[in-house]
DNA sequence: CGCTTTTGACCGGCGC
DNA sequence: GCGCCGGTCAAAAGCG
């Protein structure tokens, strides 16, 4: 089932290809998606910050996340190939800004569509910690059922799996939905230090793959990470791991990496501050990366920190995200402690204005080297991620989707 | 040598 | 003020 290897690199060469648009429907059988036009949501005021204004007044901060970017209307999905701005897409992949005027738009994952209409309001099922934050969940839970594609569609049903909630505290309920979540600082059920930005997004795990030692599931992304902690917490079984940057000193960007308490199958991640610098050209992580605790071939868990090594290396070789990976289905929270959030605007002139730098200024061999990444880490992420998840309900239907993604990608691989 | 992960200790915020 | 808990530090050790 290589067909379901790659990440985030992928849906870039997708983007980029143009023919991430082409998307199947959603994994599994959720009423019929709504056109994305339909799910173009402008965030209520509670998520989006300004993303006008750099909350963290750094000059990089549209560039803090190469991991999300999700696409629930044309601009955004718009690669390499912008015509294609009526990709009706959902995507994930960094973003690196020209226009000022992106730029200022938000930290994190700031460009997020969601139509309200696909907003799934409190009074859901959904038995989610963030029901507590009723009404103060910036509305955000939007229940969409994303293709890696691209397409959203948009479950209401009551059924916890579909109901894709992020709480407070980090918990997923499903696997199998995108949700954006944008909650007040008052509604946050964890304790945060001093106020801070914190984007929480919510992917698959994969299981088998990347996993340290310590189990956790750690899917690169542009940035280059180094593990700095890992602490037990309290309620959930599983441990976090805590990553800074290592792209670049000083850098304080951070993220928390931990499954979801209440779906093992979701790995979530927490990103704190923003990167005070370009997208890395280069990973100089390179030595004592491929430490693995144990035999590869017998223990998953060292197999999968070799692969996020092998991940690591390439990005060094290439320049590229290592993981970009298109989870067939994740959920973001976008969690803005201060005003940020009132005043968050997607524009329509920022989709027509944005242009991934990541097209813009790779060099030409860049999909090559998407191509060589293919081969390893990310087939390894995808494969042992997703199909290896058969534990959970969304393996299966993640594994159509990106059956049916790759399927509808080959062609876009040959670039 | 320079980087990583691991892991126990330490620090600081918060609730009682 | 105290204790809990989350987040960070830093030493040790491994890897290329």
């Amino acid at each position: 089932m290589d067909n379901f290897q790659g990440d985030l690199t992928d849906v870039v060469r997708g983007i980029g290809s143009g023919q991430v648009s082409t998307s199947p429907g959603p994994p599994e059988g959720p009423p019929p998606a709504p056109r994305t036009s339909d799910l173009q949501v402008d965030l209520p005021s509670a998520t989006a910050p300004s993303c006008h204004t750099n909350p963290f007044g750094d000059p990089f901060v549209s560039m803090t996340d190469p991991l999300l970017r999700l696409t629930a209307n044309s601009g955004y999905f718009s690669g390499a190939g912008d015509e294609n701005k009526s990709n009706n897409s959902f995507a994930i992949f960094p973003k690196v800004f020209d226009n000022d005027h992106i730029k200022g738009q938000c930290s994190v994952f700031p460009r997020i569509r969601i139509s309200q209409s696909n907003i799934i309001h409190d009074d859901s099922t959904c038995n989610s910690p963030a029901m507590g934050t009723q009404g103060t969940t910036a509305a955000v839970s939007a229940a969409a059922v994303a293709s890696p594609w691209g397409m959203i569609n948009v479950d209401t049903t009551n059924s916890p799996r579909n109901c894709l909630l992020v709480d407070n505290s980090n918990n997923t309920l499903s696997s199998s939905q995108i949700q954006i979540s944008s909650s007040s600082p008052r509604n946050l059920g964890i304790k945060r230090r001093k106020s801070q930005a914190k984007k929480v997004v919510c992917i698959p795990a994969p299981a088998a793959m990347n996993s340290r030692s310590s189990g956790e599931v750690v899917p690169s992304d542009l940035w280059a990470w180094r593990k700095y902690g890992q602490k037990p917490i309290k309620g959930s079984p599983y441990p976090r791991g805590y990553y800074r940057c290592s792209s670049s000193k000083g850098c304080s960007a951070r993220k928390q990496v931990e499954r979801s308490r209440t779906d093992p199958n979701m790995l979530v991640i927490t990103y704190t501050s923003e990167h005070n610098h370009p997208w890395p050209t280069q990973r100089n992580a390179l030595a004592g990366s491929t430490r693995s605790t144990s035999s590869p071939s017998s223990n998953p868990s060292s197999k999968s920190a070799t692969a996020s090594s092998k991940v690591s290396q390439k990005n060094n070789k290439t320049h590229l995200p290592s993981s970009s990976t298109h989870p067939p289905h994740y959920t973001v929270k976008e969690e803005d402690m201060e005003e940020r959030q009132d005043n968050m605007e997607f524009d329509k002139d920022f989709d027509d204005t944005y242009r991934p730098e990541l097209f813009q200024h790779q060099p030409e061999d860049f999909f090559a080297d998407l191509d060589e990444l293919e081969g390893d880490s990310l087939t390894m992420l995808l494969s042992q991620g997703f199909a290896g998840d058969s534990s959970g309900g969304g393996s299966l239907e993640n594994k159509n989707v990106f059956s049916d993604f790759f399927d509808d990608d080959d062609s876009s691989r040959s670039l």
